[in-house]
RNA sequence: GUGUCCGUAGCUCAGCUGGAUAGAGCAACGGCCUUCUAAGCCGUGGGUCGGGGGUUCGAAUCCCUUCGGGCACGCCA
């Protein structure tokens, strides 16, 4: 289905053409003074200076040829040439009933086609924190979308598991627990088959080993023979490794799960160690790889460089990989398994130039083909109110868990407040709501940007906020079921008809759909929804407070009103749907 | 030093390929609950869009320059 704009501009751009000027020139768009005009239309003034003749004369033309539009209720040519626009009632109330009828809204899907999305990227030695956030609800997000806009979305969550945080874990563990037969070299029987350490004591030992190794080269120096030693596949490391593994991997599929955060593919930067030496052999042989430094790299400066390229490290001069080489050898795979035509990478922005080297490396040697497009997202960091990176009241790093659990508390007393509900549910749609602040409070910043995590702004849940909108779709909902136990048939109600302004403030909006959800994926931007929804929200709110839907007696009308209602229902949670949370019933 | 991102209301941020009086939210102040959930709606006050040049009929938006800040710059991820 095409969109609205598109469908108004083409009126507008036939009357240009038949006012004998350029049709491009009639391109329309949403108009910036609401008070005037709904759309509005400037190439009356970029075309004067082609035609000669002044902006207004061009536009007083062209508002000639649309008398008796069907399209637009009101044309008028305004000084110094502006076409104000105001469509015709029918005209969008026709529209709104198509959209309503076809699948996704009208919106026209992609060719289908795969891509990858890396995100999460948790470390298993380390404990999810608000680090962490951003990448799983961004990715969450992208990948929604992505499978909305109608691609193969897979989503791979790429674990940190095999570089030097795990020999720091393992090196620490064994100063203090050496007598684990993990560490015995001449032990050959079963390993225990219960991990050696809590998830509580692995998330205190990455950060003790972390500082030692910073202070002390020596210990540094361990940790990294301890590195070397698992990847070559020291049989003891390698069954503490998978101990850690599975304890950790358990741990964060819980938290992720708290966040509706689901990967398809739960891989990680181990799972390519295998072809790791094939792909060095292939690098080598085609000489893209030479020997700098003693270490092994990939040369990526490019002569129209004007930035300083440092080349692209693929084995370390101790003979180790690194996170270049498990994305490099991670590319490869994937082009192996999967038709791809993009792989999307969400990070910390601080990455940018890291991931232009592998970029790079992977095109310059062949790894990857011109065909796949690879884009690496970086996003801003999560700063508290003091624009410093968020900390806990002590000082701490900010564990997930720990923030989602504050967070559905304060909502949970929230809701206490000021509504009559029992427990067990009042703690539902907590959580439910909570999620709803946590995400949109961050989807409906620029990714790029860095932002303020505000718990006091979190969780008052007024304005621009997830709650706002829950609350809105609520309202929408509790009429909706109310009518339908009132005995009328809400399944037959259809949008068609326009009999109020707020009425048709709320169409256009909403007409507005498919080309929101069109640059939201072309530009990777999930605030794109969320200035639609709370857009559509506000338009909503205001209708609602102007229009009495349940006791509306025009049988017409509240059937018009019904079927605006219930796709105004469906699009907003069709949007949260894909930002990653859902509306409760009531709250 | 090189590169990169940013600087818009007291605070947090929108402003798409340049367009008419620069928009929201929070905070402040004033209205609206016997009528579909007041987590809402309506209104008031508050900005020389960091500074300076330039392009243009027209610039927060494009170009140059300058100041201020964040971040990254071979063996971490």
């Amino acid at each position: 289905m095409k969109e609205f704009l598109e469908l108004i501009s083409e009126e507008m751009q036939n009357a240009f053409e038949k006012a004998g000027y350029d049709k491009e020139l009639g391109r329309v768009t949403v108009s910036n003074r609401p008070d005037l005009c709904e759309y509005q239309c400037n190439g009356a003034m970029a075309g004067a200076k082609k035609y000669k003749v002044a902006p207004i004369e061009i536009a007083n033309k062209v508002a000639e040829k649309l008398k008796g539009s069907s399209v637009f209720d009101s044309v008028e040519a305004v000084m110094p040439g502006f076409l104000n626009l105001k469509v015709s009632p029918s005209f969008v109330s026709d529209y709104i009933a198509d959209m309503a009828k076809e699948p996704k809204f009208g919106y026209e899907e992609v060719e289908k086609k795969t891509v990858i999305v890396d995100y999460g990227g948790p470390n298993v030695a380390k404990a999810l924190h608000v680090g962490h956030l951003r990448s799983a609800v961004i990715g969450e997000a992208v990948k929604r979308l992505c499978s909305y806009a109608g691609y193969e979305a897979i989503g791979d969550i790429h674990m940190g598991d095999w570089g030097l945080q795990m020999g720091l874990v393992i090196t620490e563990l064994k100063e203090r627990k050496p007598d684990l037969p993990y560490f015995d070299e001449n032990f050959d029987g079963e390993y225990p088959a219960e991990a050696p350490v809590t998830i509580a004591e692995l998330g205190e030992l990455y950060p003790t080993a972390s500082s030692k190794s910073k202070e002390d080269p020596a210990y540094k120096e361990k940790a990294m023979e301890a590195t070397l030693k698992l990847q070559n596949g020291d049989r003891g490391y390698r069954a503490l490794w998978k101990s850690i593994m599975e304890i950790s991997v358990s741990n964060m599929k819980g938290i992720y799960d708290s966040l509706d955060v689901h990967f398809e593919l739960w891989k990680g930067e181990s799972d390519v160690q295998d072809i790791i030496p094939d792909m060095i052999d292939y690098l080598k042989k085609n000489d893209y790889m030479h020997l700098s430094e003693g270490a092994w790299v990939i040369d990526v400066k490019k002569d129209s460089d004007t930035k300083e390229m440092p080349p692209c490290i693929v084995i370390k001069s101790d003979g180790a990989s690194l996170y270049n080489t498990t994305d490099l050898a991670t590319i490869m795979d994937r082009v192996k398994k999967y038709p791809l035509t993009r792989m999307i990478y969400l990070t910390d922005k601080r990455q940018d130039l890291y991931f232009e080297q592998v970029f790079r490396a992977a095109r310059k040697s062949k790894l990857i083909g011109d065909d796949v497009d690879l884009v690496h997202i970086g996003f801003g960091t999560v700063n508290g109110k003091d624009g410093h990176a968020f900390k806990t009241r002590e000082g701490g790093v900010m564990r997930l868990e720990q923030l989602v659990s504050d967070i559905n508390e304060k909502t949970y007393e929230r809701i206490m407040e000021s509504k009559q509900m029992e427990e067990d549910e009042a703690r539902r749609i907590a959580r439910t709501v909570a999620l709803a602040a946590i995400k949109y409070g961050d989807l409906s910043n620029q990714p790029a940007k860095d932002y303020i995590f505000d718990m006091d702004k979190f969780t008052s849940f007024e304005g621009d906020t997830g709650p706002y909108i829950l609350y809105t779709t609520v309202r929408i909902k509790s009429i909706l079921n109310r009518v339908s136990e009132e005995g009328y048939d809400i399944e037959k109600a259809a949008p068609g008809g326009c009999y109020e302004s707020a009425q048709k403030a709320l169409m256009l909006q909403l007409s507005g759909f498919n080309a929101m959800i069109k640059s939201a994926v072309t530009e990777i931007a999930p605030n794109r929804i969320c200035a639609f929804i709370y857009e559509t929200a506000n338009t909503f709110n205001r209708f609602y407070h102007e229009v009495k839907i349940a006791t509306e007696e025009d049988a017409a009308k509240k059937e018009s009103y019904i079927g605006l209602l219930k796709l105004t229902r469906d699009i907003i949670e069709t949007c949260i749907g894909i930002l990653g949370f859902e509306a409760p019933e009531k709250m």
